[in-house]
DNA sequence: AGCCTGACTTTGT
DNA sequence: GACAAAGCCAGGC
């Protein structure tokens, strides 16, 4: 039972970039997805790139989740990415940020503690795009 | 046009 | 429990 998006807030396509063509010349921008997902995400809160992999579709594309981060840093409006990390609960991609502290630093503003460039409860704050209302891992 | 790398994850040994 | 390999898609060279 994951075939379906499942979308249950049927959210507004997102404007994608406009001066730039993005990338996936199949018609659905993979891109585009993972930042809807990713905008999807509530303050406090964080997901995991698998997570939103497997709500865009495949949870083998978690790579393209990353990959998808780091031009989300040209995407509008901004993904916060510094709420998504590895299944680990681990800041990946921190040193992909303007500053290797700007993602910790913005999840505490949150409210979320950071700990050793991973975040402390992880588990709790987990937020899958798929069960928003539990809230728990599918695992 | 072809090869390599990449912010991941899962499974197997 | 740790290490290695495979799979996915796209971008850069």
């Amino acid at each position: 039972m994951k075939k379906s998006k499942t979308n249950p807030t049927d959210l507004p396509v997102a404007p994608l970039v406009t001066h730039k063509k993005v990338a996936t010349a199949k018609g659905v921008n993979f891109f585009d997805t993972v930042y809807k997902i990713a905008r999807k995400i509530p303050k406090g809160r964080v997901t995991s790139y698998g997570a939103i992999a497997e709500s865009s579709g495949s949870r083998l594309s978690a790579r393209m989740v990353g990959w998808a981060m780091n031009a989300a840093g040209s995407a509008k409006p901004p993904v916060p990415a510094h709420r998504v990390v590895n299944r680990n609960g681990l800041l990946t991609g921190k040193h992909h940020f303007p500053t290797p502290t700007a993602m910790e630093e913005l999840l505490r503003q949150e409210g979320v503690e950071v700990k050793d460039d991973k975040v402390v409860g992880f588990r709790e704050l987990f937020w899958d795009p798929s069960y928003p209302g539990t809230g728990s891992r599918k695992k």
